[in-house]
DNA sequence: CCGTTAAATCTAACGGTGTTAAGGATGCAT
DNA sequence: ATGCATCCTTAACACCGTTAGATTTAACGG
């Protein structure tokens, strides 16, 4: 039988690594693999459920995490929901991208479902929890997208970066970057999270009435 | 003269609402401008090169906008701001994927500057106003990516949406698509841009040492 | 040990892609 | 008229995902 399933997925994320997600071809795939191009379509019907099947596997470290039990702990959990969320979409090159493209896993549902019923016991309306949860999920989608597309991208066109012109030009947004370091660092990414964080304590405490 | 940069630009977009991104190849965009694919690269380095002037073009309403004046508009203007990113991106098909390809242009940064400066006049640190108004892109940069890519990938694989079964097994997923209806629609969006400006109004009110 | 059958892979090819090379037109300035 | 820069052409290259059909491999009943 030779050729498994999980081989040819395990396979493509670690060649993902080497070569990215444009450089993924199915020929190069399966010459890592010791086989012909369409050797691969016995396996999969195309090269889109091949890409899902990887994204899946890629999340499954992070879909099978437990939910919360102390109910004093439901924002940390939420935060580390929204940090494993996005260590798993950097845990290959172009993560993001492939997740992007790809429908949510069943066992995706079934974590929201579980975080959902866990927040309601907590106080939060069925609403607001799930709301609550999509919005932190668009975040760190949003965020890692960028995060990885500064690597993806990296023909920098113009000759010089030409710092004194930008220092002169956005003085504002230099200042933060000299704060703060790379705006796509993890400060950054804490304080963005914290905003929405903020966001569903307030709900939490006005029972979902404020607006 | 002939072909001007600015029509095969506009032609671009028009093109890509009827074929989408992964259907705007050079050959068909060349067809459509009556000239064949290498003449564009007279006016254009490479594919890459114009899709960035499509993503700036298609950006260019959105980064024009002015910055409030009335500092007790500052929240109502910076759910403008969200509201008109999501617009703009939801102004062409796939815009979403096309402005995640491509770097900020000058006008953007030139755009957020003036909005720091604003905030700052408001109370806000550089660093809260930057923080704040990153936050606000990166959630609207994946609330319109999983928007769109819904329209993208509509093969359903399986045969039925089979109702029933997911109602059993994620009732609660379920309870809060009835209330709300598309998670993907507009007062989804504001639900979790609301998480955001709260959070943002909290640091203003707290002068931004809560943490 | 043979013959059958299904699983797994091969070779060959098709139509399509971005991109490059080299050469014609076209129009303007000397 | 000649030269030159502009703009576009034709021809081709290397590569892509995908399909069709032949072929090998492994397992199993007689």
């Amino acid at each position: 039988m030779a050729l498994e399933k999980g081989t040819i997925v395990a396979t493509g994320l670690r060649l993902l690594d080497e070569v990215g997600l444009d450089g993924l071809t199915l020929r190069r795939l399966a010459a890592e693999l010791g086989v012909q191009a369409p050797a691969l379509y016995w396996h999969f019907k195309n090269k889109q459920q091949l890409l899902d099947a990887m994204a899946v596997a890629m999340e499954a470290p992070h879909v099978t995490r437990p939910v919360f039990t102390d109910s004093s702990q439901w924002l940390e959990w939420v935060a580390d929901y929204a940090r494993g969320s996005r260590s798993i979409l950097n845990s290959h090159r172009d993560g993001a991208r492939l997740a992007a493209g790809t429908r949510s896993s069943p066992e995706m549902f079934a974590m929201v479902e579980r975080a959902v019923e866990a927040l309601e016991l907590v106080g939060f309306t069925v609403m607001d929890a799930a709301r609550g949860l999509f919005a932190v999920s668009n975040y760190v989608a949003g965020f890692v997208l960028e995060e990885q597309a500064d690597r993806t991208r990296p023909d920098g066109d113009e000759s010089g970066p030409d710092m004194a012109e930008f220092q002169a030009r956005y003085p504002r947004i230099m200042a933060a970057l000299l704060e703060e370091g790379d705006p796509q660092g993890d400060s950054s990414f804490e304080a963005g999270l914290a905003l929405i964080l903020d966001g569903m304590r307030l709900r939490l405490s006005n029972g979902s009435v404020a607006d």
